[in-house]
DNA sequence: CTAGGACTTGAACTAATGGTGAAGTCAATG
DNA sequence: CATTGACTTCACCATTAGTTCAAGTCCTAG
């Protein structure tokens, strides 16, 4: 039941045509198809892009975003957004917890460069 | 005065000798030229490189490593290692700020996604 | 019914990132 | 001297995240 077209939803989630379509491709949203061969997207297509574009600055790849997305099913409940909240998180405090571990490899730094 | 091969220094930092070339032609480092137009490199070579290794663990590229060391004299002092230290902890504490700011967005995703 | 804006495809293109590889040259040693 | 390992340059590779283009098709308002 997608009513939404690509302009639509590029407009109600920030991004441009061309990158709605790429997601497409990529498999972060899917889309049925009009007669005419025109997408048509549902109303969480422009959600799931924002959920994308926050994983992006938490450092994921488009690829690792799919497969975060893979496990939202179609006609999500609010539970399955939370799960991705929560998997979105433990991620960022992985990566928070990796830039502690350089610092303390830089903290050592005496061993870096005991010239 | 440099003595060092481009394959010593490769030993010597743990990265190829490719990369130290790399790593020459991005400003990272500087090399003399014998007569044979061969690389020549100073002690504190390794150590540059070491310190470029650890900024990019914090997530910095390499063009940014280029301007953090071009702070770096030529027969640096460990005051200026340790200047260098600290410009690091701060991009890395800055990098942690931007992923908890990242997280209380995902926090607030009601906003996101209030289907 | 028709005009024209929004849509379709696929491939080529961009631009940054971080190197690697091939082909050929140099230098120190036995 | 000749070998052999290290060195040289420059072109190329792979990935990431899209954008742009051309040529054509759809769909909706008037």
């Amino acid at each position: 039941m997608g009513t939404l077209t690509v302009g639509e939803v590029a407009r109600g989630s920030g991004v441009s045509g061309s990158a709605v379509r790429f997601y497409e491709r990529q498999g972060l949203i899917t889309a049925a198809r009009t007669g005419g061969n025109q997408r048509r997207f549902d109303a969480d297509a422009a959600c799931r892009i924002r959920v994308a574009r926050v994983a992006q600055r938490v450092g994921l790849t488009v690829n690792e975003i799919r497969d975060l997305l893979a496990a939202l099913p179609s006609g999500p409940q609010p539970a399955d957004w939370q799960g991705l909240h929560d998997r979105l998180t433990a991620e960022a405090e992985r990566r928070i917890r990796d830039l502690h571990a350089a610092l303390d490899d830089i903290g050592s730094g005496r061993r870096l460069c005991d010239l």
